[in-house]
Parts: structure tokens; C-alpha cells; sequence
DNA sequence: CTGAAAGCGCTTACAG
DNA sequence: CTGAAAGCGCTTACAG
């Protein structure tokens, strides 16, 4: 008996008449134990409601059952929809997830991981944005380097900078890229962007493919606004924007969740949406569709880059190459975006809106 | 060194040129070490990139510094709210949280139990609505009490039946009989719920709540539809409900995500909340602020709850009597309810609308 | 204050 | 197939 009341395997080692040894394999599913044996040792374990302490085994080295993942804020519907991949996929394989929800402060993220590999965990998930910042990305970087040093597997959600680990990435650039043709499909040609902060290399990268997208055309993007990755984020760049003078007929918020928020301000200062602006955002959280109007955006598949990131970080051997899984994301075009308002200002782009190179992706798909 | 490369406690020690023991209380903060002894143990460990194997120390019994969490479905935005909650107290007190997700499988609850017990949490948190069913309920109850047993404590959110843990317990049945009356107080004499599965302690309080306090106005609920507790479910129920053919003025959605379904469905239907019938939910889950029109319900401070069901399973001293705190939920009124169409039917209870017996709570507070 | 030693509860070569 | 014993990496009385 364990001193806190648990009996231990040595309990029911003897109750079943045999040693500690043998009461470890019969209960492992060895088959080299004597089936009368095993079965003793079986209900005398049932009997005593025996509970393999998982510490134990995992100092004994043979389980090591557990894998760390790491999100942003598990409360986001974005992370929260990836983490029900994950828990689906660790289900599957019978695996313990350790939860670290950063709040979004990196310094965070850096110590979660360190804490996962005192926990000598599996494998560590790391979902969702790395950061642009290099001094940030470094000590992660270092951390990461030590664990998987000892052997543990690292694979990632979203660019990490540096990081070189196993990676699902979602097709940030080109999605945004994507979207814009669409945008432009309908005929806007003026823009501004409800960005993220601009620390985050997810933010960098749809801002970026959208720019792009918009270039090759002739047109830039007329405003951005910098603010939280959060509803209210997205509602007080909003309100931001309108401040300034709208001065776009569409609007591009780097996340749903912004989006949502946006949406709000726009209803709240009388603009109708899409009639008076356009409004997209990127990722398709579940909700979106039942907003009014139903939202534009780029759909990831949320739940299965979750499922994908951990059968990513559980395959067997470790590559010299990081293998990258590339998740596209698909514009769906609803109605939050229209064309734009007639005697919409063309922000100084009046030109015939043609594209610059040639374009293999016009409008939308 | 450990076989995976990982430096241990003795190589620290070399290192430092100090015993084990010593090596362990410096770095464990004790202040029976020599200052300059503490300082080249912390040197040597920091140069060593040392990482204290959490399994030996909970082997050894220092700490046991996780908690599991258990809850129904990590992707809904309920469970994703009072996650929140509980990470954030979770990292206040230094706390590793290992998650459960059942995907509502009752009998995936038990064995995650079951898996935490034998990780020797200190705390087990099981989070949302217990099962009306006997039997489920009491296997469940078998695996917390062996846990119990063994010094573990537990807390849970939401009625579990006889499971006598210390229990957050939002107010179901006062919050849905106060929604009610706020419902009747603008008008409505005809109500259609649609519920959860009615084996969820969590449906029937709601249920109970609503039709008793119809009840003592003498009305009944005029329509009960059953529907899974997801958005879909709530959009099925919507449409079977309506496949019926409406009877009433009224609908209340056992929680805010079905009610986001049910909205979905009216409108396809062509029917216009408010003005065609009101429709309300419970939760308060972030979105609905932000549909059109924004959902009328029953508003439970999520992430609040969280923090609280970990505080009180931290709590030092286990109690002879389970602990219950009781959450009120407040009752919002937004515009997806306003007053019945005029010349709606009356459903049978053209009487005066009047409590039969006194009642405190008249109409909305 | 410091160290040698026992012990936490398991698994797994190594001999029978 | 079975068992005695060593070992996993730590902590903590117990002596100095």
C-alpha cells in the first residue's frame, strides 16, 4: 500500500500469489505469462482497484504517455477548434494532452515548454503564430532545441521563425492572396486592413499576400489599422478606421474574430454592410455563417489542422528536412462582401484594373 | 546523464562538486544551503540546461502538480469560455492542467478519470452537466471516490447526482424560471422550448426551471423538441419544430449555441425574429452579442466559473459536506425577443395572466 | 549546513 | 514461463 491509501503493484503482486515481476507482465499484456496467472493477477488488480501510477512507469521508462500542447488562448474559437482536432487525434492514440494557454504572452510560451520537457512529454504542439520578434523566437528556439535534443518531437501550427520544426501551415499569404482577387472580382479597388499586430508572422503574412495580390494590379491598400487578435480588438480598429475616414470600399480583417468585432462598430456608426462596405475576414470559425450578414472569408480547416499537427509530430522517425504540410485555405465569398457602392471614391486608382504580370487566379475560384 | 542525453540531478551535482541532497536543496529554494554552495548548483544546473524530471519528483512525492480537467467538447464555445477560466487560475497557482474532452461520451468521462487518477493529479475538475442515468452516474461515482479515497480532490461544474463533490452550480432552474418571467413580463402566453438531451442534469434544471414558472402564470410549455447540444442540433430542433407547425410565440433554446441554429433555421424559414416570434438562449456565450438580432438569454459569467471550480478544488481542507457555490445567472434582454405578434394565438390560456401563487420575481429585474 | 542512504512504484534485463 | 534484483531520477529523514 502506497502511503495515501493506493494500493501499488506489489499489493497486488501478492494478493495474486505471485511476483512483482510477473503481476507487471500479466498486467502489461505480455504474453509470456501463464494464462491462469495472468488472470489471477487480473482480478486481484480489478479487486483492488488497482491504478498503475503513471509516474512510476514513466521513470521506469516504459509509457511517456503525454504530449504538450501549446495555444494562444484556448478560449479563442480558433484555437479552441484546433485543440478539438488535437484532443481527437490524442484519443485516437490514447495519449495525454498538457494544456498551456499562453494569453497570448510569448514569454509564456517559453515557459510552458519548459515545463513540458520536465514532464518529459512525447511530443510538444505548438499552435498558432510565432512571432516576428528575434530575441523571443531565439530563447523558444532554445528551449525547443533542448527538448527535442533528449529525444522529444516538436511540430508546429502556423510559421515560426527559425524554428525548423514539423509544420502545418496554412496557406496564409496565398489565402489572403486569394481573397483579394476575389474582392477585386466584385469590383472594389479600394482597401483597408484590420491587421493583427504586426509582431505575429501570421499577421505579417496575410497582410502581405493581400498586399501582393492587390500590387499586381496597381492598387494598394489604402489604410491599416493595427490591433488586438481579439473581438474587441477588431471592433476598436474599427472604430479606429472610421476616425480616419474610411477611405475603402472594403474592408479585410486578418482574423474572424476581428472581423465580428468590426462588424459591430460598422453596425454601431450606421454603415450597412455590404452596401455602404465590404467585409472579410480570414479563418471561417464556426459562427461567422450565422452572423448578418453571414461573413466572407478564408476557410482553414480548423479541426483537422489540429488532428494533422499532432499525427505530424507522432510519426515515427524524425527527418533531416522538417516536412511541412501546406493546408490551403478556400475563399468562401458570403454576404458581407458585394460590389462596391456606385460612385464609390477609387482612391486615386482610376486606372484600368488590369493585372501586372499575368495572374493565373482571377476572381474568385 | 540520463539515456536520452537529458543531464539529471547527479550530473548537476558533479558538476557543482556537491552531494545529490545538496544539489536538491539548492535548487528547491531550501535555505539550509550556503549561499555560494546554492549559487554554483544554480550555475552548474544553468549551464547544464538541467530540467528536473517531473515524474521522479512526483515519484519521490515533492510535487504532483497537475490538476485534470475534464469537460465535454474543448470546441464548444462554452466549455472554450470556462477553459479559459481555468487556465488562468491554473497558472496562478503553478498548475499543470491535463485535458479531457469527451465528445459528450459519458463512459469516455470515466475513463479519463480513471487515466488522471493513475497520473495522481491533485485535483480533478469535471466541467458541464452530469447525466440524469443511473447507471452511468454511479460508475462514475466509483472512479471519484477511489480517487478521493487516495487524497485526491474534486470539484465539478453543474449538477452531478450523488457524486456529492464540491460544486460551482450555475442556477439553471432560478435562471430559466426568471427568463420566463422576463418572457411573460413582455407579452408572450405560448412557449416552445428546445431542449438538450433530456439526460443532461443540466436540460432537465433548465426545463424545470421555465415550465414551473410558467406554471405558476398556469401556462404550459406548448411544444418540447429534443435536439443534440450543438448549433446543429438546435437547427434540427428549429425545423422540427416548425414542421409541427409552430404554436407559439415564444422559443427558448435550452443553451445560446442551439439557439444560434434555431435562428439559422427561422430565418430560412422566412420567419423574422422578433417580430414573427422571439427567440432566447442561455449562457452568454461571447458571440451572440453580435448576431442579428443579438440573443436574449440567461448570462453565466463563463470564465468565472472556471477560476472558481479550480479554487475550490484547491481549497485546503476537504469538507464533510461538499462545498456548493451557487452562479446566478442574469437575464439579458436583447432584441431577439420582443412582444408577441399582435393576435397571436393564444394556446389555450386566454385566462389573466397572473401568478397562481405569490412570486417575488415579477417580470424582469 | 552537508552527505550517505533509503525509498517512491514501476519495468526489464538477467538467470533460472 | 517466473522471480530476484537493479535501476529510473528524484526527495528527505537521519546522522554528522
Amino acid at each position: 500500500m502506497a502511503e495515501n491509501g493506493q494500493p501499488t503493484l506489489g499489493d497486488v503482486a501478492r494478493a495474486a500469489g505471485v511476483s512483482l515481476a510477473t503481476a507487471s507482465r500479466a498486467l502489461n499484456g505480455a504474453t509470456q505469462v501463464r494464462a491462469d496467472l495472468r488472470e489471477r493477477v487480473r482480478v486481484a488488480a480489478e479487486r483492488l482497484a488497482y491504478s498503475p501510477n503513471a509516474h512510476a512507469r514513466a521513470l521506469a521508462k516504459a509509457s511517456n504517455a503525454g504530449v504538450g500542447v501549446i495555444c494562444h488562448d484556448i478560449g479563442d474559437p480558433y484555437f479552441a477548434g484546433i485543440a478539438r482536432g488535437v484532443m481527437r487525434a490524442a484519443a485516437r492514440h490514447d495519449l495525454q494532452v498538457i494544456l498551456g494557454s499562453t494569453f497570448r504572452e510569448p514569454l509564456r510560451e517559453i515557459s510552458y515548454a519548459s515545463m513540458m520537457r520536465g514532464q518529459r512529454v512525447r511530443a510538444m504542439l505548438l499552435i498558432g503564430s510565432g512571432f516576428e520578434d528575434r530575441a523571443v523566437q531565439e530563447s523558444l528556439r532554445r528551449e525547443v532545441d533542448l527538448y527535442r535534443a533528449a529525444g522529444g518531437r516538436v511540430a508546429v501550427i502556423s510559421r515560426h521563425r527559425g524554428l525548423r520544426a514539423d509544420a502545418v501551415l496554412p496557406e496564409n499569404r496565398a489565402g489572403a492572396a486569394d481573397l483579394a482577387r476575389a474582392l477585386l472580382g466584385l469590383g472594389h479597388r479600394s482597401f483597408a486592413v484590420l491587421s493583427g499586430p504586426l509582431s505575429l508572422t501570421t499577421v505579417v503574412d496575410r497582410l502581405g499576400g493581400f498586399r501582393s495580390a492587390l500590387a499586381s494590379w496597381g492598387i494598394e491598400v489604402s489604410q491599416v489599422v493595427e490591433g488586438a487578435f481579439t473581438r474587441d480588438g477588431g471592433y476598436e480598429a474599427a472604430r479606429e478606421l472610421l476616425r480616419r475616414g474610411l477611405a475603402a470600399t472594403c474592408v479585410f480583417a486578418a482574423t474572424d474574430v476581428m472581423a465580428i468585432g468590426a462588424l459591430a462598430a460598422f453596425r454601431e456608426a450606421g454603415l450597412r454592410v455590404p452596401e455602404d462596405v465590404s467585409l472579410a475576414g480570414f479563418d471561417d470559425i464556426p459562427m461567422i455563417r450565422d452572423l448578418t450578414p453571414p461573413l466572407t472569408t478564408v476557410a482553414l480547416p480548423l479541426e483537422d489542422l489540429g488532428e494533422r499537427v499532432m499525427e505530424l509530430a507522432l510519426l515515427p522517425d524524425r527527418p533531416a528536412r522538417a516536412r511541412i504540410e501546406r493546408v490551403t485555405g478556400r475563399v468562401v465569398l458570403r454576404a458581407s462582401t458585394g460590389a462596391p457602392p456606385s460612385g464609390a471614391p477609387h482612391e486615386g486608382h482610376p486606372h484600368q484594373p488590369e493585372p501586372h504580370e499575368g495572374d493565373p487566379h482571377e476572381g474568385p475560384r
